[in-house]
DNA sequence: GGACTTAGTGAGTAATCAGTCATAAGGAGG
DNA sequence: CCTCCTTATGACTGATTACTCACTAAGTCC
């Protein structure tokens, strides 16, 4: 707060090493989505946020830690919209929407509606299929591999599917990604195509 | 047949164009699959193969038409595998393995173990995913798009199947495809998991 | 054996890259 | 005012890149 009390020249001030870490973190996101780990330079990243490209490697110590953490970020953003959706679907704001499902269908269904949301933007999606394809690195195969694992336990806890349900849940989220990241799809129909894919119309 | 007469100094030979060509294009799928296209350098395709990385140049315009090309291969060989598949499941050499299956069935089923084998070799399963990363570039985009529309198109029309059922064997493909990149499952009961995966253990 | 075509390479180029380092400059506390 | 810490950059480096070009040599046809 004392730091604020000083004059705000517009643009001119210094921020902390945290904000400015995140502010990386998030551009480092965008520009690996759109160019991969190999396809995208730190000077890209540098860039997009108006900082010098040296100043990146202050913040985080070499561009494959970037792409690391972007992966923690990108699973995190997943799971916490996920423990959101079960905790909305656990008091029923939207009535008579599937007034006969059972509650881990209606989970289910909120996290299926959750997760499309979140891939609407892209970003997160681009950013997904780069990691997959970076996974020959074995750094980055143990990391994605760790938060599959994880995603997979905690969807199965917060939602109470399991076995099939499980697997059908994730595998037309796969397609989806897929058939989205190559736009097969006609933008305009996404949301309803979305629904559908997602067995929940 | 004239050029075969002549006396052959072991690994001296010249190869025609073509036969180069075809040599390129497997080893740009072995390595473009590993370290996709922006961390592939056209010099570790010619190590490869053994050839000098100028001579990449006057079989192929550039590293882009090359990836373009490895993904045309890459599609081919899934059509072509799925095409064998429904053809053996209309002959049916192994008997009484699903007696109670419908013909749509008993094909997708095929076309199913058919993908594991294909995929088993982890080359094509690993290049896949290099090409879908590959797609903010719109040249890639578009073929990948493209082949996969035909893909569809061609398994629906050799399987009978449409609709859920359709969907549901690509969705569980892509599902396996991204497990088995990053080693979620374990090695050694791969071939009994992607059976069960694919809903036909 | 000589002329012509085709396979194949060595040497280079201009550009780009991740990462280093010395140093500037903003702000807080005295 | 001065001191000290942190934010931030400019200038650099050695390595690597896709791609070009002039050239050699192998094989073919007459």
């Amino acid at each position: 707060m004392a730091r604020q009390a000083a004059v705000k020249k517009a643009g001119d001030l210094r921020h902390t090493a945290e904000e400015r870490r995140t502010e990386v973190l998030q551009a480092a996101v965008a520009e690996f989505a759109l160019h991969g780990l190999h396809g995208t330079s730190t000077e890209m990243i540098a860039k997009r946020i108006g900082i010098s490209q040296p100043y990146i490697f202050r913040l985080f110590p070499s561009k494959k830690a970037l792409f690391l953490a972007a992966i923690d970020q990108c699973f995190d953003r997943v799971e916490t919209a996920f423990r959101n959706a079960a905790r909305e679907s656990a008091n029923p704001s939207e009535p008579n929407r599937h007034a006969t499902a059972s509650p881990v269908e209606a989970r289910l269904h909120e996290m299926g509606h959750a997760y499309l949301r979140l891939m609407a933007k892209r970003e997160l999606l681009l950013f997904q299929m780069q990691a997959y394809a970076a996974c020959s690195d074995e750094d980055v195969r143990r990391k994605v591999k760790l938060r599959w694992e994880r995603l997979m336990k905690v969807t199965g806890e917060i939602s109470g599917a399991s076995g099939d349900a499980l697997t059908g849940f994730f595998a037309r989220g796969m397609l989806m990604n897929v058939l989205a990241s190559i736009r097969l799809v006609p933008e305009k129909s996404a949301d309803k195509w979305g629904h559908e894919m997602l067995g929940y119309g």
